[in-house]
DNA sequence: TATTCATTTCGTCATTTGACGAAATAACAT
DNA sequence: ATGTTATTTCGTCAAATGACGAAATGAATA
């Protein structure tokens, strides 16, 4: 029951949603995720926090980066069938559509371009 | 992706997904949900509204009772896969068993009799 | 060793949530 | 009609949530 609250919790909030159908192509790091996103990195860092514990994500680090992605086969039953519900739900609306797009954009930019972008203005 | 967080706002709230398992073996009426929680008339009823504002449940008044039940196959297919999901990951929980041992002495007793209960004390 | 930099943690603030009791509503009983 | 009663709505309050910026962390680089 607590393992299966933190997962409803966690997909509970609109974002950490999208940020689920985001990681859907692969794995993506952190500022990659604000980038498409706009918010201030401590806020995304606070999202992807609530979808690890809750284990709906698995990260990675590598060179510089973080890179979170969604867990494989071997992830709890659970967990698997809350993401199979997340993308059968959601994959095809227009919200996904728009961030994939932007997300697209993104991916053609250098990470380190991205990330230093964040720091100025 | 409106009526999906609706779901997911619903089931984020853990005493809200006891109703969802309570209601498993049939139909129940407020007061009767009011006894197994022990929480006040209003706050269930809340509790209520926000799970049929997102599907989750159907409600038939009769006599003086309204009645809440568990969609049945004609619902839409975004919310019986969180019910499936729901019932899979949880109906075998200590929680659930706990509340259904409960249910079943309230279901005992006559519906009046539980209603007048609560007025009390 | 010191610096840089991506990320996380912490403290703050506005908003939302979940609890309650009181009052309103609506259906039944008298 | 009047009163009873199950449920809902409303207002309030404490606690949780989600946003931010500032400061801490920790790994790679100079």
């Amino acid at each position: 029951m607590r393992e299966f609250m933190a997962v409803t919790k966690a997909l509970s909030d609109p974002n950490r949603v999208r940020i689920l159908l985001a990681l859907r192509r692969g794995e993506l790091c952190v500022c990659q995720i604000t980038e498409l996103f706009g918010f201030a990195p401590s806020t995304v860092s606070k999202h992807l926090s609530v979808l690890h514990h809750a284990g709906l994500i698995l990260s990675r680090k590598s060179e510089r980066w973080v890179y979170y992605r969604l867990p494989d086969k071997a992830a709890p039953v659970a967990v698997r069938e809350a993401l199979d519900w997340v993308h059968k739900s959601l994959a095809r609306t227009d919200e996904a559509a728009a961030d994939a797009k932007k997300l697209k954009q993104i991916l053609k930019t250098d990470l380190a371009v991205i990330c230093r972008r964040q720091k100025c203005c």
